[in-house]
DNA sequence: TTAATTATTTATCTTATGTTAAAGGATTAG
DNA sequence: CTAATCCTTTAACATAAGATAAATAATTAA
């Protein structure tokens, strides 16, 4: 778990009783490729950390695959909209390598926050870290052209578009797979 | 200030004294419509409260305004990436009304969540659920037609289409005034 | 290694949205 | 109250992206 405690440090700095207890409520698994790590329909209760591998995250919309956002190594994924509602997800986990990540149960982490505000402190900057992110991304999203995104992602996240099936960056761009072709073959 | 604290019991009930501390670092402040509360450029270093009015967040991108979000009575509003990062916002926030808001100092907030983790941990469930909000917010704009949009945007906030010019609201949606002028006629 | 499956590209046609321009309404300032 | 400004709609045309289908290319499984 050296790994998820160097990435902690980025955002708040913890005692080694605060790192022991997040220790007791982890677990380290592994996923073959293609795997859901999180069902559809099922509430969020464990917050992830990918050690190795890709991740994305995705739903269906009138029976089209949409994928909603990817995550690589050195980051820390969850379905925030049920994580923090504690509402069903409409969403899934799915890894698109051989994966290997951190489990952090969710519950057991916010019953930490009441003993280690450190721990509190902790997640709230990552989360805040992690909305800043979606925001800038909506910005994305308003008024560019499939084509401006696709060369923002280029620019921005080549690994996207080296580790991850095309069909699935598709989507993320909100195009067809068939558009995202035709930008590829240069316009 | 009664509302903002009525707003802040959906998230986390403070004690007085952690009530006055936040009225310490806040003030009143009343704005004409049509002004900026913050201008383009400035660091955000107020989270402010609206008591009275509408206001929205905009930006121009090739020299051409957009709207990111509005908001109304009764919710926080602040430019999260410059809030949360310290750096200058290209964004600017505008009253749309003759508003009356809270403004909350915001360093000084930070400051207060190291002698009430209460309010550290107010404030992180209500960025908790806007982050939720804006990630529902990504699910819209996916794969869904202008005219979905707007439709969407019918049923879930007519207030928006009610208090806030066109204009305003066709960039929000990502697309021309022309074409949100086309929908309400009908297609 | 080969067959089967899955992913990507290409082609054709259709449609939604952008662009520009102009006219009609509404709001604001003097 | 009137003129000036700003907002919204309408029209005509251009273009980017969707849909469907089929051809390659790449992966996976037997």
């Amino acid at each position: 778990m050296n790994l998820l405690f160097q990435y902690f440090k980025q955002f708040n700095t913890l005692s080694k009783e605060a790192e022991a207890a997040i220790v007791a409520i982890s677990s380290i698994v592994t996923i073959k490729k293609g795997k859901d790590l999180q069902p559809i329909g099922h509430t969020c209760k464990t917050i992830y950390f990918i050690n190795k591998g890709v991740a994305r995250i995705y739903y269906f919309k009138d029976g089209i695959d949409i994928t909603e956002s990817f995550f690589f190594e050195n980051n820390i994924i969850a379905r925030v909209e049920s994580l923090f509602t504690g509402k069903p997800s409409r969403k899934a986990i799915q890894v698109l390598e051989d994966s290997e990540v951190v489990a952090i149960n969710a519950n057991q982490l916010f019953k930490l926050y009441d003993t280690f505000p450190e721990i509190e402190r902790l997640f709230r900057k990552i989360f805040e870290a992690a909305y800043v992110e979606t925001v800038n991304r909506i910005e994305g999203m308003q008024f560019h052209s499939a084509e401006e995104r696709y060369n923002a992602l280029l620019s921005e996240a080549p690994n996207v578009l080296m580790r991850v099936p095309l069909k699935y960056v598709a989507s993320y761009l909100g195009i067809t797979q068939v558009s995202l072709s035709r930008i590829r073959a240069h316009r």
